[in-house]
DNA sequence: CGCATATACGGAGGCATCCTCCGTTTTACA
DNA sequence: TGTAAAACGGAGGATGCCTCCGTATATGCG
């Protein structure tokens, strides 16, 4: 096993594997604490390694936010592709958004780097759209095919709604809300609009108090 | 008019209003282009000001995010007022929603400068909520008082959304695509949702290809 | 097992930007 | 027009970005 590719790729040392993974945790922890803005020695200092060594395995800042933006994403579309089992297809894409909601939930900080990433590298946006767009497509497929959704809205359009809503991780509350701006959304979805509104199927959470 | 104030306050200095003019003029310029990275001796060299001059005013980058916050958040806000003439509320509430897209796009680059700083300050983001949320709310409250828009969903709720789906202007087309979501969103406020989607009352644009 | 070499490590240092401080200049008001 | 308060602007110390290269170490072969 060793000389699988003996001559063409020399295996990776293990020192190089284990300081990358050093870094790309360190880089979640210390994004999610102290926003993007955050100073890459502080981030090769918490992972115990030389600046040299951070910048050799992520050239620039947006490198490192790549890597940790590649994760996140994959991440996501796994969790989607497990819903299929879902029997309700309106449901399962319930669920996923919501799901979503809960998962930047965990990343305060991090969210405004992803965002900044996405906002500069094409390549990268373009891998995570596909990524997640087919992952989300046969939730909406499966919800189409069943009569249940309009079919006109692709699956970017979802895509988009969710990753925009979801940016508005601002203060206390805001997850209630998310979810309930969601819900609102999947009504517009619906072929045949029933009487019942989304949160009235589901209530979010009881009683949620409104301002007006 | 001169003494109005004297003894207590002294009429501030005609040079120290114009620089900070010209400096929020320059903020907003060199942002727009070089994204809210630029260097802030950049924009103090394109205000023709010394880089004094700029902290002075501004004391904190956060600080000169704000200002630049604030004057487009007043501006959105006086929009909002004016619509209060339109006949037909719900597609006043619509003009808005989507003249704000229009504002948008003309600033790529603030817009993540105005991200960051939405994230950052507690104090303006409740201002700038307060403000929106009180202009877009009298659209609201006629929409809803017509009987045409569900009631339980509060104006703080539509600026989110707005504001979430507004943030995805990261590839060519989004305006469309944003435009689109938007009319689904507005379908799904709707009391008794009609037949006819808001995509068919009012083709964004007509025969808008879908990739699938 | 031990050596040779490719590979990775780490931090010194050059450069850009941040931000403060203070001597100089300008303005408002009497 | 005089004067004191206020603003101007840029020099300079501090910090962070990123490169470069001498040193250390893992890998694979003899």
């Amino acid at each position: 096993m060793a000389s699988q590719f003996a001559g063409l790729v020399r295996k990776p040392r293990a020192d190089a594997v284990r300081n990358r993974e050093r870094v790309l945790e360190a880089a979640k922890a210390v994004f999610s604490a102290g926003g993007p803005e955050a100073s890459l020695e502080a981030v090769a200092r918490h992972a115990g390694v030389g600046i040299g060594t951070l910048y050799r395995h992520f050239p620039t800042r947006e490198a490192l936010y790549e890597a940790v933006y590649r994760r996140e994403v994959d991440q996501l579309g796994d969790l989607a592709e497990q819903l299929n089992d879902e029997a309700d297809p309106v449901e399962a894409l319930r669920h996923w958004l919501h799901a979503n909601v809960q998962f930047v939930a965990t990343k305060k900080g991090m969210a405004a780097a992803l965002a900044l990433v996405a906002h500069g590298s094409p390549e990268l946006h373009a891998y995570s759209l596909e990524r997640l767009t087919r992952a989300i497509g046969a939730l909406l497929a499966r919800a189409v095919a069943a009569g249940e959704i309009r079919a006109d809205i692709s699956a970017e359009d979802v895509l988009r709604a969710l990753i925009g809503l979801c940016y508005m991780h601002d203060q206390a509350g805001w997850q209630s809300t998310v979810l309930r701006l969601l819900d609102v959304f999947i009504d517009g979805l619906r072929v045949q609009p029933a009487k019942a509104t989304a949160a009235k199927r589901k209530p979010v959470k009881k009683a949620l108090k409104r301002k007006r």
